[in-house]
DNA sequence: AGGCGTCCAA
């Protein structure tokens, strides 16, 4: 993997026209020629007088570096190195290199390098710290062999740092442990921030235990190392473990800061940690911090998530200047409550406001529109996203539009966007259409894209599992036995569908046909008692769903039993009347569950919130926020 | 004097 010389490729007349102007003499003709020849300047009339005016060598080109903001002020600083031939002073070239990655310009960056003199581990720091940046880790990897065959240089922590966050980014686990182990040769290990992004790495990677045994060979862990352990357990869905080195944080003295706040906010939504969300309110309280921007939207998204949008909106309304930030997590916050039309008058809004929106704050109102069945006003903002907002499109707003044309019934536009993308559509967009031929029951496309899908993700269940409902729903029942069979084979695991609900600080969870529960008895028979009162209004079992091929009072047996209902048979029978029933579920809400608890909001007079894998469901007077359209 | 670690929306 390792080679000698840089991949970046270089135009050779660039090169010998750089050089062989900026080694003739520094008269402000070459300075101009050179640059023009290598494509730096286009060097109008007024460039080359600023040229001589503009700066008085060094400190001067200090301060312009710090605050340059574009590639040509960048050249004009470039220009006047070349002119003096000096690098070293006020280590300008270093600046130059970082400057020119910062503005995307990896090219530049390394052809200034090859061209200083006297470089050192910092500068070859300033290269990798570039390429880090933009995801070059083979560039990366490549400088770091380099640095030692040319200048018989070792990296030292910083080195090892920037390789680190170009594994994370890209993915590259095995890289990542390489450098561990360059690590521990050179006795770098021993660097407290070397060691946070190894923690960082590990816990990306789910490597858990790996992670927690570096965090304890720490002599004096940072806050940041605090922080990286939290977060390690909070994104592995191990929020417990994440409070507990949260207490002892504060145990031993150290002061959680915003950023441990805002980690231990994002756990606070997984099952499991019910007290957590008051633990943080108070301490948040406590700690002067409710005014901060980024923890109030992380409590705004956390109400969100939790099915309380109301509070979201107060939380927002309270805000004394909302950010971009802000306005997408309630753009967000609408999108996945299924209220589309507030969520693109949230967009409107904000732009009117004079923000103005990134890629994240487009996925959200793409989705928004997908959940609501949007098309036109999707499809329009789709369409001028690039040209009245300046963001470019990417894989995740192409999936958000597959799936809106899928969910509208437009199986072709789906594909045939998909045709014209200007990248290679990965799993999303490729699952997105799958679920688009589920809902048009086309069994022949959903056949080739799944296939797609399995050579993209083998291990993903999803696939599997919507292909063999496809088959299903069309009669097919020998083809769903088959991939099911092809899932046992390659040792894919079905994920089991659960719901919780909370009662009295405990969560209950209940699989189908769970009869673990100490309560069994009582809910069952609350379960036949609310069958046979919504059937009296219309309710009909949709065993259509059930895949398997039994005759149809098994499969009426069969869909009763599904975990959602028993978490709604469970919470009429422990809850007090009217008080809304909140369900989590791990997968996507069952279709038949849906339609039933639709008839129970009704015939019980009941609020009923169920939060799936997607988005929520709120079901009142028979009916459910959704629309159907899910 | 230059290069570096965690965190808010997906």
């Amino acid at each position: 993997m390792l080679r000698s010389s840089s991949s970046i490729s270089r135009l050779p007349l660039d090169f010998l026209a750089y050089k062989y102007f900026a080694d003739l003499n520094n008269s402000k003709l070459a300075v101009q020629q050179s640059l023009a020849l290598i494509g730096f300047i286009n060097p109008s009339r007024r460039l080359c007088d600023s040229l001589t005016s503009e700066f008085s060598f060094p400190y001067d080109l200090i301060s312009s570096i710090n605050t340059c903001f574009s590639v040509l002020a960048c050249k004009k600083i470039h220009a006047q190195v070349i002119k003096t031939l000096n690098y070293r002073d006020g280590f300008i070239g270093d600046r130059l290199v970082s400057l020119y990655t910062k503005l995307d310009h990896l090219q530049y960056a390394q052809n200034l390098f090859d061209e200083m003199p006297d470089k050192d581990l910092v500068s070859w720091n300033s290269l990798i710290s570039g390429f880090s940046k933009k995801g070059e880790l083979i560039n990366c990897l490549n400088a770091l062999y380099r640095m030692r065959l040319e200048m018989g240089l070792g990296p030292n922590e910083v080195t090892l740092i920037c390789i680190l966050s170009a594994c994370t980014d890209t993915g590259a686990f095995l890289e990542g442990v390489y450098i561990h182990g360059i690590a521990v040769k050179t006795g770098l290990i021993n660097e407290t921030k070397l060691v946070n992004s190894l923690i960082n790495i590990y816990g990306k990677f789910g490597c858990l235990d790996l992670a927690r045994l570096l965090f304890s060979t720490m002599q004096e862990p940072s806050l940041v190392s605090w922080n990286s352990i939290i977060l390690v357990f909070v994104e592995n869905g191990v929020s417990d473990e994440a409070v507990r080195m949260f207490n002892m944080m504060k145990r031993v003295g150290v002061n959680p800061d915003q950023a441990t706040i805002v980690t231990l906010l994002q756990g606070c939504g997984d099952i499991g940690i019910i007290n957590l969300a008051e633990t943080m309110h108070g301490y948040i309280l406590r700690a002067g911090l409710d005014e901060n921007i980024a923890i109030t939207t992380s409590m705004l998204s956390l109400y969100s998530k939790s099915g309380k949008l109301d509070s979201s909106k107060m939380l927002f309304e309270g805000m004394k200047d909302p950010d971009r930030i802000a306005w997408t997590a309630m753009i967000g916050g609408y999108s996945m409550h299924g209220r589309g039309k507030e969520a693109i008058k949230y967009f409107d809004l904000m732009v009117k406001r004079g923000l103005k929106p990134d890629h994240v704050t487009f996925t959200h109102l793409l989705s928004a529109c997908s959940h609501s069945g949007l098309l036109i006003e999707g499809k329009r903002y789709f369409d001028t996203m690039s040209s009245v907002y300046g963001v470019e499109p990417k894989l995740d707003h192409y999936s958000c539009m597959v799936d809106l044309f899928g969910r509208s019934s437009c199986l072709k536009e789906a594909h045939d966007l998909i045709k014209k993308m200007p990248m290679e559509p990965n799993h999303g967009v490729w699952g997105a259409l799958l679920n688009a031929c589920r809902i048009s029951n086309n069994v022949e496309l959903g056949k080739e894209v799944a296939e797609k899908l399995f050579i993209l993700n083998p291990y993903d269940q999803r696939n599997y599992v919507m292909l063999s409902n496809i088959y299903s729903a069309a009669g097919h029942y020998n083809d769903a036995l088959k991939i099911k069979s092809l899932m046992k084979k390659r040792g894919v695991v079905r994920t089991v569908g659960c719901s919780f609900i909370e009662h009295r600080n405990k969560i209950h969870r209940f699989v189908v046909g769970d009869r673990s529960h100490q309560e069994t008895h009582g809910f069952y028979l609350k379960l036949d008692e609310l069958i046979k009162k919504i059937e009296v209004v219309g309710y009909k079992p949709m065993t259509k769903l059930v895949l398997h091929d039994v005759n149809e009072d098994v499969k009426v047996e069969m869909i009763k039993e599904h975990s959602e209902k028993l978490a709604i048979a469970f919470g009429l029978l422990v809850t007090e009347e009217g008080v809304p029933l909140v369900i989590t579920k791990n997968l996507r809400i069952c279709g038949d569950c849906h339609s039933m608890a639709k008839f129970v909001s009704l015939t019980e007079a009941r609020e009923i919130i169920i939060r799936d894998v997607k988005r929520f469901h709120h079901f009142a007077n028979g009916l459910c926020s959704c629309g159907d359209y899910w």
